[in-house]
This record gives C-alpha cells, structure tokens and sequence, in this order.
DNA sequence: TTTTGAGTTGTTCGA
DNA sequence: GTCGAACAACTCAAA
C-alpha cells in the first residue's frame, strides 16, 4: 500500500527528499495537495491565480495524477491516509507561524490512527533554527547570522525520486484561477529551472551592478517560484562560484532563510514590530486624510514620480523592483506617517512573490522596528533615489505615461519644469523635506515616552 | 563579566 | 563637484 506525499510549499519533483522518502517503504506514493479554506479564503486573486497554474504545472509532471482536495488539512489528510492504506504521511517542515500549528495538529490527528507524519527537509537550504549563536540562542543580526549560516553549510541537491504516483481516489479538482489584470508569468517547476538557468547564465555576473537598476533586467526575479518551492534554494546555491556577484547573491539567499528563522523565533513579528514601541508609543497617523494618502500611495499618486512608478509597477505585473520596494515603503512610513502594517498588507494582496517572512521583516527592517534595523535616521530621498538608480528616467516613463514627454532625468522633478507639467500627473500630496523632519521628530517622542514608563 | 568592534541598501551640510 | 562628518545612540556578537 502507497504512503503519502503531502505537498505544501515543495510543488516540485527534483531536489526533493521528501518524495524519495514517501517512495522508499512501496515503491509508490500518492501526491496529494490540500486547499485548505484557512489559507485559500484569505489568499488575494493574485496568489490564487499563480498556486492555481503552479498545480496544474505540477499535475502535468506527475502525469496527471495529483490528487487534489478541499478542507481542513487534518480531516482531509487522515481520510486519504487511511483510506489508501499508508503507514506514514510525508511532508517537508513549514516554519510559518500557521504551517508550524497545522501541521501537530495533522501529526496528532494521525497518530490517532497509527499513521506516522514523517518530516523531510524544508523550503530552505539551512532550517530555521539549525543556525545559532555558541549559547543556542538565535541570531538577530544579519551578518553575523549569515557567516555562520555559510560556516553551518547545506547539502548537496538530492537525487531524483524513484516513485510510482498513483491517485488514490477521486481528485477534488484544482481550483480554477481567479482573473487578474495582468499576465502572471508561467509557473512550475519546468519554468523556474528554466528562469533559474537564464539569470545565471546571462545576467548574474552583472548581477552587482546591475540589480539596482530597476529599468534593467537585472534581479532574478525567482521570488515567486522560491516562495512555492518551484525551486529549492539549494538548487541555486549549488551553481554559485565565490566572485563578487554570486557572492552578493548568495547573500540575497541567505536573507530570506534569515527572516524566516526570525519568524520561526518569534512568530508574532509577521504582524507587529518586533520592536513594541512602534506599535505602543509611536504618533503613527490615522483618519481621513491618512487613508486618503495611503489610497494616494497605493494607486501610484502621490506625484513623486519614482514611488508612482513602482505602485503602478506592483498593480500592472503584480511585482516591483527590489529597489524601488525600499524607496516606496520608505515613502509610506517615514513621508506619510502610516504604520508599515498596511503597505505590508498591500504588499501581500498584490505581489506574485509575497513571503510573510521576508515581506514583514522587509518592511519592519524599513520602518526601523525590526531586527537588524535600519538606523531610523536613514530616511530615503524619493527623488534622489529615482535620480541615482533610474539615472536616464526610462523606469519612471514606462509607468508613468503622463511624464513620457519628459526627457532624461527631468522625469523625477516634473515640477521643476518651465510652465508646470500637464498631463492630469498630480502634485506632489506632501513634502518630503518637511515630512523628514516630522519623522525624525516623531521617532525622538516615542523615544522619551518609552524611556519615560 | 567585561570590553570592544560592528551593524544591507541613506541624506544633508559644510568645507 | 567631491569629500568627510554628523545624524543617535543602542544592541548584538564574540573575544
């Protein structure tokens, strides 16, 4: 009788000792996907569109023989479980905060029948956890996090199962896919190998320079594919060498196994700051007006050219530059004064590549409440930052149509052109240099009142 | 226990 | 235009 192959955040065949595992006792193993109601329900169009294309990409690879079901994982599992007989259920760890629950839920609910829930590996080269300080405890800065991490090391990718899937049952059916706005790119396992294979043979050694720049084809743009387990990271670690370029990659790597280990440690920081003072003491702005600049931020008009090209960006392809990222989310706690909790939010809904670790510890990091964080001084200039990474304008008038007939880098400060700009592109609804120092005054209150009680 | 050096991504100001 | 200092201390990691 086949064991089972539970698939969560793994929708992948290669590199995957999960599956040799589940295959090992039989021979065969039955490849199963639950959508659980607890994530789907929640889950923006956009993620429900790319899991949907990535499952049908992963039905195919398996010959059509995924079987799908609806509900609540630990009914769900038990019943194909028992029913196909298996001695044990197979799963890679999940350390998300409802992964993490879910699944001694599953193990419990299992153990009840005689079924055992086997863990094999996890979506990250190093689990979280495994990397620590010589007292055991958790790192919570970066580098120090990072030499370590490389010092613990990673194994090799694993071989290609040996398995015979069989589908147990009757297949639920994969969901179908909501309509977006927008094309996602294609999805699967065939599709990251593929992009993996064109960043590293055609832009990674420019990879150092050129990742800045968000009107190049300069990042990897592998996020979503990472954040499914299209791709296992340690697929791509393999392929680096030791010059400046991977090595400025691998540590790109390494930040997102950093916030998840982060989020492992404290998973209450997915949605408040790990420093408490940002969500206790701090005059974060709220009301009307506050919801009407954060409507202004989120549609990509607030009249500084650089965020609204990359707000326009993120709602057009459902990703945005790593670069601009910083620049907006900048704009969105230290020139508006809103908690990072609602662009984390927006972020979520709209970004193909979404990771609550990264995301949350991303914009915390920004916010300058997280681990590691920013100094809260380091405010980013929006038009600044526009003039050294988008230097010829290019990124902002692909965006921003309104400034096409601007040239050069006279994109960036529309207002500084003779007679005005026209084109219905808005006015600028604050000032950064006044807002700055609003920040930076804000930050010092919260720093009186907190050494205050 | 104490000490010391260090900490992803920035901006502004004045010389 | 370029350069260094100031920005604000504070916490963390490791010796």
């Amino acid at each position: 009788m086949p064991d089972i192959a539970w698939f969560r955040r793994d929708l992948r065949l290669s590199d995957n000792p999960m599956l040799t595992a589940a295959g090992e006792r039989d021979g065969s193993a039955v490849p199963l996907f639950v959508v659980d109601p607890a994530l789907w329900e929640p889950a923006s169009d956009v993620r429900r569109a790319y899991l949907a294309h990535s499952l049908r990409a992963l039905d195919a690879d398996l010959s059509g023989q995924l079987l799908v079901k609806h509900g609540d994982p630990v009914a769900r599992v038990v019943d194909v479980a028992r029913r196909a007989g298996a001695e044990s259920v197979h799963i890679a760890a999940d350390f998300g905060p409802y992964g993490a629950q879910r699944d001694e839920a599953v193990r419990a609910a299992l153990q009840a029948e005689g079924i055992d829930l086997v863990v094999t590996g996890s979506p990250y080269a190093v689990a979280p956890g495994r990397v620590t300080k010589d007292d055991g405890t958790a790192y919570r800065v970066y580098t120090p996090f990072y030499r370590a991490w490389r010092r613990h090391g990673w194994r090799a990718p694993a071989a290609d199962p040996d398995v015979t899937w069989v589908m147990a049952e009757e297949c639920d059916g994969i969901p179908s896919a909501p309509d977006l706005p927008f094309d996602l790119p294609a999805a699967g396992e065939e599709a990251a190998l593929e992009r993996w294979a064109a960043f590293r043979d055609q832009r990674l050694q420019e990879y150092a320079d050129h990742r800045n720049l968000p009107a190049i084809d300069g990042t990897s743009a592998m996020g979503h594919h990472l954040k499914w387990g299209e791709i296992h990271p340690r697929t791509m670690l393999a392929d680096l060498g030791d010059s400046e370029a991977e090595d400025v990659f691998r540590k790109e790597i390494a930040w997102r196994e950093f916030y998840a280990d982060v989020l492992h440690q404290r998973p209450t920081s997915a949605r408040q700051s790990l420093d408490a003072r940002f969500d206790d003491a701090f005059a974060w702005d709220s009301g009307d007006r506050a919801d009407e600049l954060f409507e202004a931020w989120a549609a990509g008009q607030t009249g500084y050219p650089f965020v609204d090209a990359g707000m326009r960006q993120l709602l057009t392809e459902g990703w945005m530059h790593n670069r601009v990222r910083m620049v907006v989310a900048s704009f969105l706690v230290k020139d508006l004064h809103l908690p990072w909790q609602r662009g984390a939010a927006h972020f979520m809904r709209w970004l193909r590549d979404a990771d609550l670790a990264s995301n949350s510890h991303g914009w915390q990091w920004t916010a300058g409440c997280g681990t590691d964080a920013s100094p809260y001084h380091r405010v980013f200039n929006p038009v600044g930052q526009g003039e050294r990474f988008d230097p010829d304008g290019d990124y902002v008038r692909r965006y921003v149509p309104e400034l096409a007939h601007l040239p050069g880098k006279a994109v960036h400060q529309p207002w500084e052109v003779l007679g005005g700009y026209d084109g219905g592109y808005p006015e600028r609804v604050v000032d950064h240099a006044a807002e700055r120092l609003d920040a930076l005054d804000r930050f010092a209150r919260m720093k009186e009142v907190g050494t205050a009680t």
